[in-house]
RNA sequence: GGUCUCUUGGCCGAGUGGCUAGGCAACGGUCUGCAAAACCGUGUACAGCGGUUCGAUUCCGCUAGAGACCUCCA
């Protein structure tokens, strides 16, 4: 690989050099979503991150396999709900079989990851179809003796674990820390200390979702689905494990603990956590009933919006800030988005119509092309890559109205970079004008040509109602120099 | 309360020890019958106070404010 690609580690704090094990496969997994509820934002953001790592990757030539679950089953409602899956409890409220919920929302997030152009990972597991390699598990951290069981339940030995491994390197915690500021929940009394987490629970009798195991009937614990699905589809040890910045503590604090208690190794090389999506500087999400899902954004249909707007916009708006940073979530910041993504597209479509220039232009295009490697090689610098291509913009711009010069191995080049970073990498895609058929040519022809007919005689009354009229119904009109151009809005 | 992070012009957001991204909005201009788009130009931002330095928005300290995690959460 020419270009050496950095990332930053959040176990080590650091940029690092980005190494295989064993290149040039490499594996990566990431926290997928929760399907108990449409998806959000704040669920686009690691999806079209971790799409975009997965695209690069690919790009620079690595064999990629992307494992994505499908958490189905194992999180615990500490509430009023006494620790009853929240699964079964959407089922509940919602007269359905806890499968049927699980299918629906299942769908729906593809569903909407396909429009934002987020690629299907390789594999995306179920935690309910991997029941009997949890329990394995347990039973093997049972065996090493970092395990208890309790009343049925199984829980993690913290204090043994520490004893010989460190647990808190990931998030930075001290154990006294936690010791200090652990809440009093449910079941706390089976445990011997209250930082000890469940690796099996027992199931209430109300429980849907349940499973036999030599301990009770029950449900496996909410962490141990990420360590199984991961080592057994990409190895004990393997390259890129990823989620959301929320994830780090507890839930990926537990999986190292898990896997070295399991194997006695640390499974992960490089942990890679996306910033969260703030909305009036707070966290979107769930338990703050503050978030918009896709549904509404691509439909317009929340009153935090002033129109729908098209998941390659929404999809910009994520790529215009660094993954690691928060990302502030308004209309008014949508709105631009959209405005910057559409000069972006329409750039591309002007390399068409212009008139190469037959002397060489002084512009380097392989520096363009440079700078957005190193900008990706930059722990996946995409708002950089985006202004960079912004100042393209301007260029082909500048070379329709010929007053800049492109030659026509420019126009080729710079077409190239389109389709390598922008429709390749980052995923953008043009928006397609919604099939403007033939006869709808045809209608425009006249009607564009009875305005100019119009405008010859002077008449712009007439003219002016023809493109206000064409406006009113989203079909834009532009005057050129020579000709008129009009488009679907 | 503990741990950690952040604070960039009207908004969103990159980045750097000195050469001041980008998008959107605004204003002025070119073009146009007028628009729209595009192009050109303008606004000289880095929370506050100290310190290090020839020089700090960028490094260090303090203060203020905001946020995240400590409980399921992307």
């Amino acid at each position: 690989m020419e270009h050496p690609l950095f990332i930053f580690n959040t176990l080590s704090r650091k940029l690092e050099q980005f190494v295989p094990l064993h290149s040039p496969f490499v594996g990566m997994y990431v926290c997928g979503p929760t399907v108990y509820g449409d998806p959000h934002l704040g669920h686009a953001r690691p999806a079209v991150t971790f799409d975009v790592l997965f695209r690069y990757l690919q790009h620079l030539g690595y064999k990629v396999r992307y494992v994505r679950n499908i958490t189905d089953v194992g999180h615990l409602e500490n509430d009023a709900d006494h620790g009853e899956d929240k699964i079964a409890k959407k089922a509940r409220l919602e007269q359905l079989e806890p499968m049927e919920v699980v299918q629906y929302y299942t769908d729906r997030y593809h569903y909407f990851m396909d429009q934002m152009n987020v690629k299907r990972p390789s594999i995306e597991p179920r935690a309910s179809g991997h029941i009997i390699e949890q329990q394995e598990w347990i039973q093997q951290i049972i065996n090493n003796g970092f395990a208890y069981v309790s009343n049925g339940s199984v829980y993690f030995d913290i204090e043994k674990y520490t004893q010989h491994f460190h647990y808190g390197k990931l998030s930075g915690r001290k154990l006294d820390d936690l010791l200090a500021t652990t809440r009093e929940l449910e079941g706390q009394h089976e445990k011997r200390h209250p930082f000890d987490f469940a690796l099996w629970k027992k199931a209430a009798p109300e429980h849907i979702m349940r499973w036999r195991s030599p301990w009770s009937d029950g449900f496996p614990g909410w962490h141990l689905e990420c360590s199984v699905m991961s080592t057994k589809y990409l190895g004990e040890v393997f390259d890129i494990h990823g989620g959301g910045m929320d994830l780090l503590f507890p839930h990926h604090e537990c999986e190292i603990a898990q896997s070295v208690a399991a194997s006695g190794k640390e499974s992960v090389r490089y942990w890679i956590h996306n910033n969260l999506v703030t909305i009036n500087g707070q966290k979107m999400g769930k338990s703050l009933g503050n978030f918009i899902t896709l549904d509404e954004l691509f439909n317009g249909k929340n009153s935090l919006l002033s129109k729908a707007f098209h998941p390659m916009v929404v999809r910009f708006f994520i790529l215009q800030a660094h993954y690691r940073g928060t990302l502030d979530f308004s209309n008014e910041a949508l709105l631009a988005a959209e405005k910057g993504y559409y000069r972006l597209m329409e750039a591309y479509q002007i390399l068409n119509k212009i008139k190469p220039s037959p002397n060489t232009s002084p512009l380097s295009m392989e520096e363009y092309q440079q700078k957005c490697f190193e900008a990706l090689n930059d722990d996946l610098n995409t708002p950089k890559v985006l202004a960079i291509f912004f100042e393209l913009v301007k260029i082909i711009n500048g070379a329709y109205q010929e007053i800049e010069s492109l030659s026509e191995q420019n126009i080729q080049f710079i077409k190239d970079l389109y389709h390598t970073f922008i429709f390749e990498i980052l995923g953008l895609l043009p928006i397609e004008s919604q099939q403007s058929t033939n006869l709808l040519e045809k209608v425009m022809q006249i009607l564009l040509d009875e305005r100019m007919i119009a405008r010859h005689r002077k008449d712009f009354e007439t003219s002016d109602r023809i493109r206000q009229k064409l406006n009113n119904i989203g079909i834009e009109i532009k005057d050129t120099k020579t000709h008129t151009e009009w488009k679907i809005i």
